[in-house]
DNA sequence: CGTACAACCCTACCAAAGTAGGGGGTGTCA
DNA sequence: TGACACCCCCTACTTTGGTAGGGTTGTACG
């Protein structure tokens, strides 16, 4: 038996493709890593009479068929596991993958050793996903990603009206729940936005997108 | 002189700044790529005595601030042409990276091809944008995450400008980039609330968390 | 003891957001 | 042709958000 190690990358970005490519050549021992951009390409263009060791599918292909043709793999190639990557971290998107039999989930901002792990953990025959149950503290976020009230320099008070704010609460909706004056919330919202450097909520907001705050 | 070509990329998905670093290496010629994957990192890591050929930078940094990075980076760098990469072809996207004058504004999901292009066009000298007049292909993203504005019932205006709205643009703002009064802006702005079951743009922006849109 | 800081309250003021109601101007479609 | 949707502009208004002053209290620290 040839003990060829193989891979299709299927990523509708170019860049992408090729930067997992070759990572999976240079740190996973792969001989020959195939990329492919759409679906499309992949049925005018891939054989797979001889399957790949490892297939790495982008969960947001253009034609949004990724959970499509993620099926179709598993009847072409049922002994291949299947790593799904995805740029968002949202976990009702891990939910579909998992229910539509892949072998893996990964976001794509992940460290490279993590994917590395994943991928060996794939090739042992075992599964890799996050887990969703237990809070957002696991292999998921590595650290940048979450930002405590000390680490942005609020004070615990601040932290906690931040929370509010990131909810899309008003000033007296805060008041109310927090049984103070709307004036006192106002104060301790300039604060916050002079020490995150913003010049408003709303870009406190959208700077906090795609992060996790907690108190 | 020395014709060391040395570029620096700032991306948070790792594999993303490795595929774009082994590609500049194995197609642009370059001899040095520094990858960096958050601002943070960037101040405490990065060293710019010697400011590199080209910067490559992401436009959704996690912590919001890719524009301000962009700033401070032409300021230290103001010879380096600046590329900025997005993953998302919203139009508005373009408009604040030019405004923040980057040299350059290319999308992820383009062909390797047109990447090392545009690198090229940045090199000589010339700027590189994409035609914002033309109609963009969608790309259909997997429509249940995916909210467009005439599913939401909004008109090609209001959509326009709902998309200005989740960047966390002022009203202001966007009437300068759309060349229309404040009052106009508040108009749509209104209509758009009101389509959408929320009562301020803060509801809206927190009621798209998490999802897409596109116009 | 004094200093510092967090937390809370107040008045006053200004800017931004949003609403209401009044015009126009296109284009499409029956 | 009229009805209708969309787009743009205006004045005038209210609400919300945010800043700048001025305070009081309590607690922690040297």
């Amino acid at each position: 038996m040839t003990n060829q190690r193989t891979a299709l990358v299927v990523d509708d970005h170019p860049l992408v493709a090729r930067g997992i490519a070759t990572f999976l050549q240079s740190h996973c021992n792969f001989d020959d890593v195939l990329t492919v951009y759409s679906s499309d390409e992949f049925w005018s263009r891939i054989d797979l009479t001889s399957p790949p060791t490892l297939i790495v599918l982008d969960f947001w292909l253009p034609c949004g068929d990724s959970l499509m043709l993620l099926g179709q793999l598993k009847v072409k190639c049922p002994s291949t596991p299947i790593l799904v990557i995805s740029a968002d971290d949202d976990i009702a998107v891990q939910k579909k993958v998992v229910a539509a039999g892949a072998h893996g989930f990964i976001n794509k901002q992940e460290e490279a050793d993590i994917f590395a792990h994943a991928v060996a953990i794939l090739l042992s025959g075992n599964t890799w996903f996050t887990d969703t149950t237990q809070k957002r503290t696991p292999i998921n976020q590595s650290k940048e990603l979450t930002l405590t009230a000390s680490e942005l320099g609020l004070t615990p008070r601040q932290g906690e009206i931040l929370a509010m704010i990131i909810q899309g609460l008003p000033n007296k909706r805060i008041a109310q729940l927090l049984s103070l004056s709307e004036q006192t919330i106002k104060e301790h919202v300039s604060g916050i936005l002079s020490r995150m450097g913003v010049s408003n909520r709303i870009e406190a907001i959208t700077k906090l997108r795609g992060k996790r705050f907690e108190q």
